[in-house]
Parts: structure tokens; sequence; C-alpha cells
DNA sequence: TCTGGGGTCCTAGGACCC
DNA sequence: TCTGGGGTCCTAGGACCC
């Protein structure tokens, strides 16, 4: 049997806050997230806040109407990342097969090294003092066999807990704990095993297979099954093999409704400059452009196409985005009262290769490449859209939007 | 009560080929 | 001429995660 540790910060954005200002310790603190303003959301917030009601993904005018006293904190990115790189150096000591499963969780796979180190408890403790006297921040630690089973035991004990989970306690530890608890059960999930009379991790236990493969397929039917049983066979994989991302996408929320084209237009190709200076960064390309486009009251409209070459040139990209919103205008006819009301846009790129370097397939202009990547250079020095197209220049001069592009963050 | 942002995986149906 | 079965590729859409 393997011995398996999930280790998962407590209120992690919120508590980094509070560590590196004492003004803020004792009160209800949020790290705010999105893009801030009237739109944000609360991307992580202090116990005291979590006692007056507030949560994780709250939109920031609700928390502050529940708990007016709430201090809204703007997040640092770069503190929270380097915070979670020497939290996740210092795992590395027990075992290098870490996992790092988020900036605030991780799985360590014990099973050759807690022998050596007086067991997996031991080591436990050892990372909660070394984490509180270093950082002044607390985590919640399981411990059990797989994955599925130490993320449930740490997620018993919060904050600040050290907790077991063995196959021995399976259902009678776990009997009542909901499945909306478990890693892979969402809000839809949980709706239709409810309607299966399945609301417990004891009534999944109980389910039979069979019941479960029919009404959800072979794949999530018996992943289900597996988990109502405790168990779990992911390994835990260590970084150094993590996979090369698959697709890459910016998306922008608009502070309202538009109806002018030009102005979607104009963060259409925005977003697509965004992607396409990333793609850029990361050295590759993909051949598969998506458009999303939001008309209100969830109401999405999508469509994706596979081009011939690979792109990694934001106007490129946005070339091939507006030919494809061109059916979205229909779409907005149909289904909304007041057409082409956009309040959503998002451009992604999938169909990824990496390493162009090495591959170097189908070779660019070469003047092209170097425009590109003087521009690069000057936004890697700058900051974003210190140098942009004339036409998105136009579209901010005109909205003056205050459009501020941001790369997301949220911590549980 | 309602649009945060960035991802991954799975299913299903149609087109096309052999 | 009509029909079959298997495989692959592409697109759309849903659900979930942090």
């Amino acid at each position: 049997m393997r011995t398996i540790m999930h280790v998962d910060m407590n209120a992690y954005f919120a508590s980094v806050e509070q560590a590196a200002n004492p003004l803020l310790r004792g009160r209800p603190i949020a790290v705010g997230g999105g893009t801030g303003g009237k739109r944000s959301v609360v991307a992580a917030c202090s116990y005291e806040a979590k006692a007056r009601g507030i949560k994780n993904a709250m939109p920031a005018w609700e928390a502050l109407r529940i708990c007016p006293d709430l201090v809204i904190v703007a997040g640092d990115m770069n503190k929270y990342i380097y915070t979670s790189a020497q939290i996740m150096a210092q795992l590395r000591t027990y075992t290098p097969q870490v996992e790092v499963f988020s900036i605030d969780e991780a799985f360590l796979d014990l099973t050759e090294t807690a022998g050596r180190c007086g067991g997996p408890v031991a080591i436990a403790k050892r990372v909660k003092q070394w984490i509180r006297e270093k950082f002044r921040l607390t985590c919640s630690i399981g411990i059990g066999p797989n994955k599925l089973l130490a993320k449930l035991a740490g997620e018993l004990k919060k904050p600040d807990g050290l907790n077991e989970l063995w196959p021995p306690d399976i259902p009678g530890k776990i009997e009542q704990i909901k499945v909306s608890e478990l890693c892979g059960v969402g809000r839809k999930l949980e709706e239709y095993l409810a309607q299966m009379g399945i609301r417990t991790f004891g009534d999944l236990h109980r389910a039979p297979r069979a019941k479960l493969v029919k009404r959800f397929g072979a794949v999530w039917g018996d992943h289900l099954w597996q988990m109502g049983q405790g168990k779990d066979d992911a390994p835990v994989r260590p970084s150094a093999y993590e996979e090369a991302a698959k697709s890459m996408g910016h998306s922008y929320t608009l502070p309202g409704f538009t109806t002018d084209q030009a102005e979607v237009k104009g963060y259409l190709l925005r977003l697509a400059e965004q992607v396409g200076r990333r793609l850029r960064k990361e050295n590759c390309k993909g051949n598969v452009v998506h458009v999303s486009l939001g008309f209100g009251n969830y109401q999405f409209w999508g469509k994706q196409r596979k081009v011939e070459d690979y792109l990694d040139d934001g106007y490129e990209i946005y070339r091939v985005a507006e030919r494809l919103t061109l059916d979205a205008q229909r779409f907005a006819l149909r289904n909304r009262p007041t057409p082409n009301a956009v309040r959503f846009v998002g451009v992604t790129v999938s169909g990824l290769i990496h390493d162009l370097d090495q591959i170097s397939l189908l070779p660019q202009k070469e003047d092209n490449k170097k425009v590109l990547r003087a521009v690069d250079a000057i936004n890697d020095r700058y900051g974003e859209f210190t140098v942009e197209r004339a036409a998105i220049m136009a579209t901010v001069i005109e909205h003056k939007s205050g459009y501020v592009p941001s790369r997301s963050f949220r911590g549980h």
C-alpha cells in the first residue's frame, strides 16, 4: 500500500497578506481577483471573513454587502508564487515525488521515504512547523493510501489540521461527507447523483457499479464507483513530468453590454494579440482558433476552426477569429431580444506544438518575425501593450474602457 | 444572485475514406 | 446500384478544476 500525503495551505492568498501586514491580522479580509472593479470576485478570504459568510468566487459587491468592514486587498501574485516555490522546495526534501497540484496544494508520495523520516505523521508535523515558523502560515495535511483519501482526510480537518484516512475507515469516518466534496463532482454531477438518491459518500459507497456505469458511461461511471470504494490508482506525478500546455487563451468580460461591432472586434484583436504574445514567449504555435462571445443571461456562443498553418501571430489569429464571428450575428439575432448585445469575448488557440526552434517547420517571413520579436522585447521590458497595433489603440482611445489585462489567480 | 479568468477532459455526431 | 462496417478527423458542447 502506498503512503500519500496532501498538503493544502489554508486561505492561502489571504493568509500571506495577513502574514505580511500585521494590521490585517484578525480582520476579515479578501484578496480580489478577476479584472478588478465592480466585476471582481473574491479570490481568497481570511477565516475571519469566512466566519462572516464570505465565500470564494463571491462577487466583491456582494461580499461588501454581507460584511461592510471587509478589507479588500489587491493580490500580489509574485508574492504568492515566491512563497509557494519555497514551500514546494521544502516538501521535496522529504521525497522527490512531489506533485504541485496548484499554487497552494501538493501531493507527496512518501511510500519509499516515510520510514527513514520517522513515518508520515512525523513528517507532517515537521512540515507544519516549518511553514508556520518560516511564513506564519498554517496548512491542513491529510495522509492516506492514495490521493483521493489523502485529500479527503485533510479536507475533514480545516484549518491547521492533520488527519489520516485508511481503508478500514471506509465508509465509517466519511459516511456523511457530501459527494460534492469529492474532487471531480461538481454542481451538475451532484444534482444527477441526488436524483439517484446518492447524496453522501456512504450512499456512493453502496451504489452498484453497473448502475453508475449505466447512468454516467464507462469512464465516469467507473471512476465514481472507484471513488465510492475509496480507491484511486492515480500516481503522484512530479512536476518534472508536467505536460506541455494544450491550449492558450484569454477572455474578457466587458464592463457593460455593447452593440458596437467595431468595439467587439477591437477586443477580439487585443485578446488575439495577447494570445500570440504568449505563444511566442512559450515558443509554440497552434493551428486551431476558438472564439467565444457571451450575450448575457449565460447565453454563450462559440466556434472553432482548424487552419492550415500553425499560428503565433496575434493578427493572424485575429483574422481567423474575426471570420468565425460572422455566424455569431445570426445566433445573437435568434437568441437575444437585443441583437448583438455582447458582454463577453474570448479567444483561445489549441492544437499546440512546442519547442519550435528544434522543429523549425513552416518558416515565417523573416522580417515579420523580427518585428514581432522587437515588439515582444519592448512589451517584456515596459509592460503589456506598451506597443500595440493601431487598431487596438483606436478602440482604447474611443472607449476608454479601463481594460486592464491580467493573468488570473485564485486560491483556496 | 449572476458573466472572473484560464485551463483540461469527455461525448457525440457528421464527413470522409477504405 | 445499394448497403455495410470500421477507422479517423473535425466541430460543438458540457462539466469540472483551481
